[in-house]
DNA sequence: ACCCTCCGTGCATACGAAAGCATAATGGCA
DNA sequence: TGCCATTATGCTTTCGTATGCACGGAGGGT
């Protein structure tokens, strides 16, 4: 059925390995024997088995990339890049879900002869990366780390980001500020959570425990949160929020209650999706290159499973702050 | 390095070939030998290579699904059904997009060994589905046709959607009606259209040239049609827009112009997308069950896996009217 | 008690490509 | 003219799993 490297080799007149190298373009084959075997794999339309690659070569130039859900948007924004930087890299990517259990998920990394994974959903307590290890499968954290297995990461480094935001918003007369946090199993959620709370202090505020609320890093956590802080008899005039698909559920949160943005609550995101800037939205958020990050995490895998003995890397990403429409004076308390 | 059936058998006592048929359930294997097989690979944390598996066995169990852009909301949304009915019938997804010319993406289709392809976005002229016929690798299309290869389908008849959606705008007064229509050379562009028509022709309307405009099923196109279209001096009351992304541009465009939407200007969609729901957008479109539709897919393709001569099917999803904020009564003219 | 059947397991091999090694062909130089 | 170096190619084996086939052993029927 399928045309095999034996077809061409017989067609070409010379032995499958011949084929083999003369289309991997080994420079041991003359350019005649080349243009020979290339002349034939056109004609009976050969395309090299990666099974039987992968068998042999013991490589797929495959990588995958484990996210927790592909509906989120957050999650969306960072494939694309990343599938970009590895097709220029000649790599393909593989997209695994945490639909599975952990065990499940680390047997398909494996099963599926990865050549490297790229984690973007760790929790700090994850198993997966120690299950990775002792697989002898090289991966790299995206956005995330965890403190017990040491690896290549990118990551963010909110400080000067929420300095920013938070003058800025004391300037506007804020003083009554609330959090939409993540998970506190992750790491982006404590290092953002650090973050506020600092520059909060800086300016002589703090977050009250009444005003926060936790959850997962999607749009249903900013709408409950924001449904249960607004409830308050007093409630807070600007709410942080743990990204910006956290933010966008704040603002229906906020419309569903006829609640004016940002005339009555301010709202501030992180990530800055290409969605913060659209005019219906005009979030004001906490930005970075997440496009840039996201390449940085495909040449790191690569350059891990091309150099295992390279010294660990830890990439950061420095954020600032965007003032959009979601931000601006607090009310006049009466 | 890594651990095959044939470590597994040796601490097992047993031969390569029954560590294969023990762990696959194979019913000639007694209870007592899995049971043996089952101990040793556990301990071994055996993983069988898929590599090894899909050279010997011809099938790697694994479905592609081509799509355009990740980015597209439209997309990311028929990403997740698929791959969580796919799962039930235990098969895995592969994601491609079509970053690459299409004689690449064919080649790694069947460079990669799927036993599957579902077509998310082929065009009528796209010479894909030839490819993979003339390969012999099974396909679906979803929400898509081609006139000259026939294949399993799952379709969108948008007829009684229209119908309700254009009866209830001529209710409201709307005479001066637009549309920001997909690509002609696609299935699904031209099915709405002439649906869309059709529904106005019933109530004595028609689509004039001047209100109509053509792109790509993106946020930009219906920001950039909107745009123009707006720009005319006595603009349509009411856009149709080939589906819900590109209407979420239609009210970047008017928001950034100014245009009160539904005031000055109401706008429809097509998908009903969880954000179409949203309080901050509540938009007006035409419904249908993508989820079901998605999960369809998965359900056909496997079935023409493991019956290749079962008999064609096109299944149809019927689609209706769904009223919210952004269609109202068409302003007053002056 | 004998034969046949069926069950459980092992043996041998195939899948497609890659890589080490061997070898034929070529050319240069003395 | 002969030897050696070099280049180009072929031969053989390997990767890990699945499968057709052979075979030994147990059990049942007569």
């Amino acid at each position: 059925m399928a045309i095999t490297s034996r077809d061409v080799a017989r067609l070409a007149g010379v032995s499958q390995p011949t084929v083999s190298r003369a289309l991997r373009d080994d420079p041991r084959v003359s350019e005649a024997t080349k243009a020979k075997v290339r002349a034939a794999a056109e004609q009976l339309g050969y395309v090299p088995s990666e099974a039987g690659r992968a068998l042999s070569s013991g490589r797929t130039r495959r990588i995958g990339l484990l996210i927790t859900d592909i509906e989120n948007q957050f999650y969306t924004h960072i494939i694309a890049p990343v599938h970009l930087q590895l097709e220029r890299l000649g790599y393909q990517l593989m997209l695994h879900t945490e639909t599975a259990d952990n065990d499940t998920i680390v047997e398909r990394l494996i099963a599926n002869g990865l050549d490297g994974v790229i984690l973007a959903t760790t929790t700090v307590d994850s198993v997966v990366p120690l299950r990775l290890r002792d697989h002898g499968l090289p991966f790299v954290y995206f956005n995330r780390t965890t403190s017990f297995v040491d690896a290549d990461a990118t990551v963010v480094e909110p400080t000067a980001g929420f300095e920013a935001a938070v003058s800025r918003a004391v300037a506007l007369g804020h003083t009554r500020i609330g959090a939409v946090l993540g998970p506190s199993n992750t790491s982006t959620a404590q290092s953002r959570e650090v973050a506020l709370r600092a520059a909060l202090a800086t300016n002589g505020l703090s977050l009250s425990p009444d005003d926060i609320r936790r959850g997962p890093f999607d749009t249903r956590t900013g709408d409950e949160a924001t449904t249960s802080l607004l409830s308050q008899p007093s409630p807070p005039t600007l709410l942080f929020c743990a990204n910006d698909v956290v933010a966008y559920g704040a603002l229906n949160a906020a419309s569903r209650r006829g609640v004016s943005v940002p005339g009555d609550l301010s709202i501030v995101g992180f990530d800055d999706l290409p969605a913060a800037s659209w005019p219906i939205i005009e979030l004001s958020t906490i930005a970075y290159d997440l496009t840039a990050m996201a390449g940085e995490a495909a040449r790191l895998i690569t350059r891990r499973i091309e150099q295992p003995d390279a010294s660990v890397l830890h990439v950061e990403y420095e954020t600032s702050f965007v003032e959009r429409r979601t931000l601006s004076s607090a009310p006049l308390s009466d």
